[in-house]
Order: C-alpha cells, then sequence, then structure tokens
DNA sequence: TTGTAAGCGTTATCAT
DNA sequence: ATGATAACGCTTACAA
C-alpha cells in the first residue's frame, strides 16, 4: 500500500504539501495541490487510519458494549446509535459481552486503551469497578439505560424512566376494567430483578388503585420468548381468574401471547396481554401488542450525542441530554376483561 | 494516561525491557519483571493499541459489513462470527451499511485503510467494482452468502447452497401430498429476486414432480414479517384453493402464517406454512415453524476461519472452507393438506 | 539480560 | 506556499 510520502516523492513535495491537500488544511498552491491529486488517484492512495489515530491522538470509533444481542431490543438500540455516530463521523464498534463480566472486561480493557475514543456501556453485567477504572484512565464513559438498582456510579448517564412504564401500564389495565392480573417478569440466574422499576411502578400504582396481587399471580423467567411462555403457562394454568397479564418487556409478552393461544385463551377477548418497550416485532404480531413505548431511538441518538460532548468538551450538564417520557402504544392485545 | 516509557522510567529499564515483559517475548530477569510488572499495576498502564497497531502493522480486528440488521438473522450471524472471531483474539468491527452503496464504499474505504487487518462481506447491496478496488489494494476479502447471481468476483467466497434448500422445502410439501401451492418471495426495490436459488431450486422441484405455480400463486414484497403479510394477504385471497405455501425466508413465512390468521384459516390444519435459514424466532412461533436451516452458526464461523487464513496465510484454498448442507426442520406449520 | 535506535504512517509546528 | 522535523506510543532487530 502506498503511503504520503510515496505521494510526496512523486509529486516533488513533502509529507506535509499532501497531507494539507488531503485534509484541506494549511494552504497549498492550486497547481501542486492538482498535482498531487492526481497521483493520489493514481496510485491508489488512501491514508493509513490507524497512523492518523495515533497522530491525531484519538480514533474516529466509539464502542458500544451491549450483553446478549439475542434480544432484539439491541439490535434496534445498535442501529439508531450507529446512524447517530455515523453521522457525526464515527464508526460504531459493537462489542457483545455476553453475559461474561469478564469479557466485558477484556473489551472495555482493549476498546479504551486506544481502539475507540470513548465508551456506550449498556451491557447490564459490566462491574462497576471496571468501569470506573476505565473512567478514572481519563476514558469518557457514558452509561445507558442502566435499570438495576445499584450505587451511584461516578460518571456520565442517560436513565429512561421505566417506573412511570410500569405505572403507565397499570393505569391502562385498570381503566380497561382488570382487576385480577398476572405479573411476568424477569430475574437472572443469581434471583435478582432485571426489570425492578418497571415491576415496582406497576405493583406501586395497582396498590394505589386498591388491587394488590398475590405472589402466586407473579411468575419470574429469562427474558425471552420462551421465558415468557413458560412464565405465564404457570401462571394461567393456576385457574386464578386473571384477566390480563402485563409482562415487564415486549419479548416475555409475546410468549404470554403464545402461551394463551396454547391454552384456548383468546387475546384480547379472554386475555388482555402487554409488555413494555416497542420493539419492532410488537407491531408486527396477531394481534399487535399494546406496549409502552421507551423511545429507543431517541434514547439511542441522545446517548450518542452525550458521548460525543463528553469527548469534545470534557465535562457536560447532564440534564441537556434527557430521554423522552415513555408513551403508552394501544394496540389489539389489550381490551375490557370478558363478560 | 501513562506510557511505556513512563512505566520504563519508573522501574529504570528502557521500554524494550517492559515491552518484553508485557508480551512474554525476549528473556527478562525475574527480578526486573517484577518489579516491572508492579509498577504496570501500580500506575495502570495499559497498552496503547493503536500504536501497537501501527507498530505491527496490523490492528487485531476484522470488519463485518451488513446491510440491514433490521433484519434478525444478521443479529445472529454476527454473533456467532464475533465469537468464533473473539476467540481468535480478534474485534469484530460491525458496520451496517443500510441500503446505500455509498455508505457501504465508505466504511469500505476507512475499515480497508488500517481499521481492520480484514473484510468480511455479507452487504448485497455493495457494488462488485469497490469491492474488487479493495481487494486489489491488498487487504483481504471474503465474501460471505451472495445469492444473488453476478459476476464472479475474484476473491474468497462462502456460499449456501440454497438452491438445494429450495428443493428440500418444494420436497417436504410434495411428500405431504399438496400439490396447490403458493409462493412468497422477496424483490429489491429495482424488481430483482434477493432470493432467486432457493426460488428457483423450488420451482425446479415442483416442476419436476409435474406440478407448476401459475403466475397467479406467486408474490412478491420486502423481505419483512410485514411483507409476507401482504404478500400472502394477497395470495390467499384470491381463492385459488392454496394447501400451502413456500415462503423464502422464515421473516415471510412468519407474516405468511399471520396472514393465515388474520383469514381464519388455521396453521396448519388449513395451511401449511414453511420458510427457509431457521432464525430464532421461527422456533419460538406458534405453531413452531417447519422451515430449511442453513447453518448460520457453522456458516458464520467458517467464514472467519476462511478471512483469518487469508490473513495469516495469504492465498488458501477455498474447498477447505466449506458450508453444511441445508437441512429440513420439521416443526408445527406444516401438515398433510385439508380432506 | 538489558540497552540502543530505527521504524510504522500520520499530524503539526516551525522555519524558510 | 512549501520544507524540515519532531512528535504519537509501540515493536523489534541488533548491539552491548
Amino acid at each position: 500500500m502506498p503511503t504520503l510520502s510515496d505521494v510526496a516523492q512523486r509529486a516533488g513535495v513533502t509529507t506535509a504539501t499532501v497531507s494539507n491537500v488531503i485534509r484541506g488544511k494549511g494552504s497549498v498552491g492550486p497547481a501542486t495541490a492538482e498535482r498531487v491529486r492526481a497521483i493520489i488517484a493514481d496510485i491508489g492512495y488512501r491514508p493509513n487510519l490507524t497512523a492518523r489515530a495515533l497522530a491525531e491522538g484519538r480514533a474516529p470509533t466509539l464502542a458500544l458494549l451491549v450483553s446478549s444481542i439475542a434480544n432484539p431490543f439491541y439490535p434496534e438500540f445498535a442501529r439508531a446509535a450507529e446512524q447517530a455516530a455515523r453521522r457525526e463521523g464515527h464508526f460504531l464498534l459493537v462489542c457483545h459481552t455476553e453475559t461474561d463480566a469478564d469479557i466485558g472486561l477484556a473489551y472495555l480493557d482493549r476498546v479504551s486503551s486506544g481502539l475507540s475514543e470513548g465508551v456506550l456501556a449498556m451491557a447490564g453485567n459490566l462491574r462497576p469497578q471496571d468501569l470506573v477504572a476505565v473512567a478514572d484512565r481519563g476514558v469518557p464513559v457514558v452509561l445507558v439505560m442502566w435499570e438495576q438498582t445499584r450505587e451511584a456510579l461516578p460518571m456520565h448517564s442517560l436513565t429512561v424512566d421505566f417506573h412511570t412504564a410500569g405505572r403507565l401500564a397499570a393505569e391502562h389495565l385498570l381503566a380497561l376494567g382488570h382487576r385480577s392480573i398476572g405479573l411476568v417478569s424477569a430475574k437472572t440466574a443469581e434471583g435478582c430483578l432485571v426489570h425492578v422499576q418497571r415491576h415496582c411502578g406497576f405493583l406501586a400504582t395497582l396498590a394505589e388503585a386498591g388491587v394488590s396481587l398475590p405472589d402466586t399471580s407473579i411468575e419470574y423467567d429469562r427474558d425471552t420468548i420462551g421465558g415468557g411462555f413458560r412464565a405465564a403457562l404457570d401462571l394461567l394454568s393456576r385457574a386464578n381468574g386473571l384477566t390480563a397479564v402485563f409482562a415487564t418487556n415486549d419479548l416475555l409478552a409475546i410468549g404470554a401471547m403464545q402461551a394463551a393461544a396454547a391454552l384456548g385463551r383468546r387475546v384480547p377477548q379472554d386475555l388482555s396481554v402487554m409488555g413494555v418497550t416497542d420493539i419492532e416485532l410488537a407491531a408486527q404480531m396477531r394481534p399487535a401488542l399494546t406496549t409502552v413505548a421507551i423511545g429507543t431511538v431517541a434514547v439511542a441518538e441522545s446517548s450518542i450525542r452525550l458521548l460525543l460532548d463528553k469527548i469534545r468538551l470534557g465535562s457536560v450538564h447532564n440534564e441537556q441530554y434527557s430521554t423522552p417520557p415513555p408513551v403508552l402504544i394501544r394496540r389489539g392485545s389489550t381490551a375490557p376483561p370478558p363478560r
């Protein structure tokens, strides 16, 4: 591959001049510029981005750490983030940490040591101390959508008001007239709640309305369609007269709809089902899934802006990077209870 | 951020020695090694990967170019590819070219100029001449799953036998006794067939069995659930006595199942539906989707191996990197025709 | 075992 | 308008 100085030699100038014509900086005579450009095209020269990154002290890349890409929410987020990043002239390195905190650390380590200019951490399995270590090293880090309650980390973060999301779901179901409601939620292998805030927001709102949920109306499983299927199957098999099921995630809700079908219960006539997030699949189900949208695209864009501003401006004020309020999306999977 | 020479100074040695202890190369006295390690830990030194890449002449990254991540197949492929790459000590830079060939070119340009050591091109929208230009520049490029018929490009590629996939689907449907079959396929905006080979394999096999498909039994739309829904709705509304629908993709097939439901036709009792690919969602549908699996994970792993070998060995023989033969996955969405 | 020093391909600061 | 040349942070012969 030809280098800058190959071009310079052929053009009878120095690398500085060639560099200038390439980036439109400094001042070069129109004649030389033309000659240089011709040679570049002729020998097919392309700047080496690694060398440029080293010289400039920064790479045109941002890293996004996500845990499992198996959840369709992540691709949707990543896509929006990538488009936003690209608009700002940056690559987005998507790193899948799976469920292993050590893989996460390995990525964090490499990514924060020159491969990227900043880190967007969405993977819930990252260890706080690892994140802090990286941030302390001067690497811009932004946390996105960390729902689990944990010690407040000393770095910028963008959070979604999931508590309100849970509340909106409860209000919708209550308004339709449901009083006997099941809850399908997700727990990790270690038993910790994955969707705490929506979970709590939902229960709190029901309680305010005088509706209480017995433990037998709550079921946990993995945050997948299959998990929702199993959980809802258990719930609905208990003959507890449930007229509605709220799942803390769309994936779980889709599984719940399938469980209803498997038991011969029609949605929404016999049973209402709703979720949270509004992934693309939600609108494509039959019936289409009623859900609470959290504004995935807007959140992704804000998080990129926040990270980029943090990189360019150093410290920034968190307040300008707000997240849209959750909004109820009424579709076909909810209706008044039967009778 | 501390650098190699910061460490060297504090340890009273030179950068060469520090570099050696870090990479376990050369030979350093156990005492110095220990001292250096302590200092590294103490000041939190992390090697700058950009500088290392420049010095070594290669980056520990591979790039994967995909068109639209909206199709759940891509995340599944990317995930498998990433895991394979990671096992080999490489990052995988996932680049979404969307549908724009110019975005694809921009990525190709940057990625092939130092940001990555090789390119895995899956995006069907990449211009052949752009690919050739990059390959000519000496960048290892591997093509994966290019189904559309196009001029054979002078570079390694890994193809899946989609023709057989189409054949398997036809054989399955014929064996069940179906004779009146509909075909749902995908076309781009410019009208060119996206899934040519499966399409042809399917039709050829039907023809051999003496079953012909009138044009009115074929419908095209975008390669999405919604597209499959629309196409199948049109097809089924024509009252042409169809007992089965073959979709050239699982996404389309899922849409077709929903269309059947919308028309009150039960799957598989009234109508059989099947697809191709075996995306994760296929097994999660109710009924679960019968499909032809193409071995996504195996293909992803082979493509990474092929690319890595090409990088390490220079030229390689294509034959060792085969793709598994497509296999029929019988599930609940197909059954003998009614009556 | 350790040090010296020449790259790697850019950018950027001075001179000229 | 152009040229020298010193960074950037690391690797890697080769020398000591």
